[in-house]
Formats: structure tokens, sequence, C-alpha cells
DNA sequence: AATTCCGGAGAACAGTTGTTAACTGCATGG
DNA sequence: CCATGCAGTTAACAACTGTTCTCCGGAATT
């Protein structure tokens, strides 16, 4: 089934990865919305008409990177919300991930960041729907815990779509404290750690009105 | 005191004035490090060259734009928070609030949303340190609560930052709802309630371990 | 009343942009 | 082995960009 593809089509993916890496570069000192076609092949060593092969423009080529940056992260959040261990160790677990993707990925949660709220409208709406399936799932992971025993699904819902942003909002932190001394960082996860545990707190006496 | 200033000096606060209701307007269907100075001079029917007589660059127009979203908001962020009737009561009161200001000020609030991690160093800077002085004033405004009573500071500022985030999280999502239908922004506002209901939860129970 | 100041206009610059068309060379499928 | 397909090239286009320098007219100052 695995059908080791051509020379060709091999060769094809290795410039469109090659632009979408450029990009990604280039997106570190400014916005989409000003990201040139003719930059991104600068970059790459290109022709600029080679890019209409892989892209028919800019805002499809900052689509492309939505999905390299966030369609491969659900099972990573999948397991990161699921009920293991008690409160404060899963807290402790999902902020640690966090500050390790960023510092793996630290450009793909930069530009996550910058375009949610971006210029280019097909970008934020491919990122607005990437977030929603996260809650999504994470509030199906919510429902299986015995603690959520009585709750609505639209608190259900609530309480998933305020750990998605508060993830996200923990995350572009970190990202700020990348190239800070390490008591920043240190700093950082302390305070988005005390959140989570206010939030767990106010969780677990909520009261299913 | 009040010293009527000159003719001069009218006309020239007038045209920096529209160049930055016409910069704030450009803004609206793309990022800051997008933004032409020919394209704002342009729209306001004005020299290009006379964009250097206010402004050095598109950087500095638009940390002015922060200065005149967030600058004379701080009045209004703290009597929002300030201990006045039940917790039902200021919650409904700060979103209906939020709600109010995303209204009548839309390009301000979608300008602060995108470039808060836009491609424009100075203006993050400058949003973060406004936001850096709400995180502040809302803790000194919590403090006053009895109900902080034994609450560390570095808690209380925490609890602060998380107000202000979500203040933020939630006025841009009233934002997308400006031209949607009125169910939407019911949801929002029901949602946003809801968040903040729980904070106030977790709040009540926190234990100042 | 004479002089200085200064916001804005005008023209020109080198460099950039997105998009088009017609091409070349090579992997592919018959 | 030959014909087709197609990723990438080359050249050219009109339009646009930020920035400089020189100038103008009228308010502000003396």
């Amino acid at each position: 089934m695995s059908h080791t593809l051509g020379v060709r089509q091999a060769q094809k993916q290795r410039t469109r990865q090659a632009l979408l890496d450029a990009a990604l570069e280039l997106l570190e000192e400014q916005s989409l919305s000003s990201l040139g076609l003719r930059e991104v092949t600068r970059a790459v060593g290109v022709a600029p008409t080679a890019f209409y092969r892989h892209f028919p423009s800019t805002a499809d080529l900052g689509v492309a990177l939505v999905e390299e940056a966030l369609g491969r992260l659900h099972p990573m959040i999948r397991t990161t919300v699921t009920p293991d261990g008690d409160s404060g160790e899963r807290i402790a677990r999902a902020v640690e991930l966090i500050e390790g993707h960023v510092r793996e990925y630290p450009s793909h949660v930069r530009f996550i960041a910058r375009e949610r709220h971006g210029g280019v409208q097909p970008v934020r709406a491919a990122i607005q729907e990437q977030l929603g399936r996260f809650t999504e799932e994470v509030r199906a992971e919510l429902a299986k815990d015995p603690q959520s025993a009585g709750w609505h699904d639209d608190d259900l819902l609530m309480l998933a779509g305020l750990y998605v942003d508060q993830m996200l909002i923990t995350a572009s932190q970190f990202l700020e404290t990348l190239d800070a001394p390490d008591g920043e960082r240190r700093r950082v996860a302390e305070t988005a750690t005390r959140r989570l545990r206010l939030i767990s707190v106010g969780r677990r006496h909520w009261t299913a009105a």
C-alpha cells in the first residue's frame, strides 16, 4: 500500500517543504500578510514562478503551515488531558509538555499565535478549525473523567475551551522566554501551573446548576 | 491652563488623527507589518512625504495606535473589577462592558488582538506594557477585596493576569460575532460568563498554600 | 511689517512586488 | 524507445514601495 512515490514527486515534495521551511523562518520577524512570494523563493534558491507549482498564493502556503503546525498535534493533546494520576501530576505534566513543545517547535508556535488573529482570513479560519477540533477532543476526554459526573455538555465544552485557550497563552508566554534567563522560564511555568490549579479547584467545586 | 493651541498645531493634530484613523481602517484586513506608508497617505488624501512629519515609520504609527486603543482604558478596567455587588452581578457587568466596548471600538479591539503577537516588535512591546499595567491595576483592586485575605501577592498577580487574558479572549470572540446572528453573540456572552464564574469558584475555594 | 518656522507638495530615485508567457530538460507511462 | 507530462527557468510587464531633496505658502514670532 505504501507506494514509494517516484523520483519526480519526491523532488516536488522536497521543494514544497523547502518553501514551507523558508516561509516559517521568514515569518519569525513579520506577519503572513506581508510575506512576499518572491521573498520565499529567493530564500529557497528557486525561481519565483516555481512557487505557483505548489501554492496558488501565500495565503494557501499559510494554510498548509497551519496543518503542519497543528495537524499532527491532536494525539498529544488527547493524552495530556487524559485522566491519569492525580490533578497535581496532570498539571505538571501538561506544563512540561507545553514547554517542551515550544522549545522544539518555536516557529510553529509563533506562527499560530501570530496568525490566529492575523490579517489573512483563510489562515484564521484554518486555525480556528483546528482549535475547535482540539476543544472538542478535550471535551470528549473530560467527559470520561468521573469528576465530570453530572456536568452539562455545555459546561464541559466551556471548560475544554478554557483549557485550550490557556494552553495557547502558556505556549506564547514560554515563547517569549526562549532567549531569556532561565528564571523567567521558571516563573512562567510556575504561574501557568497555578492558573491551571485554580481552574482545577473551580472545576472541583462547580455546581452543575 | 488649557492653552487653546494655535491654528497651526491644530491642523497638524488633525492630519495626524486622520492618518491614525485611515491606518486603523486599513488594518482591518491586514497586519501592521504589511501596512505601507503610501497606502495610508493615499487614503487620507495627502502626499506620501507628509507622513514623515508625524511618524518616523509605520511602526511608530502602530505604537501611537496602541496608546489610542488602550491608553484611556485604565479607568474602565479599574471600575470593572472593583468589588461592588455580589459575584454574579460583577461578572454580568464585566461581560456587558466588554461587549459594549467591542461594539463601540471594534477596530481598536481587532488591532490589539492582531498585533499583540504580530510581526512588529515595538508594537508588541507597547501592548505588553499596557497589558502589564492592566494586570497590576487589577491586582491592586483585587487586593482591596476582603475575599483576598491571606492571599500571597504572587497568587493575586496570577489571578489578575488570568482575568486580563480572559478579557482579551472574550473581546476577540465578541469581535467575531459582530456581523453574525444575535444568537452567536448571546452564546459568546454566556460562555464567557460561565468561564468567569468557574474562575470565581476557584478563587473562593483557593487555599493560600 | 519683516522674518523665521514648518506642514505639506512635487518630482525623482532605485528597488521591489505579483503575474504572464514561452521555454527547457528530465522522469514517467505506453 | 519514444511521446507525453510537468517541475522549474528565463524574461519581461506594469505597478508599487520607502526615502531623498527641493520647493511653496501661510501661520507664528519678533
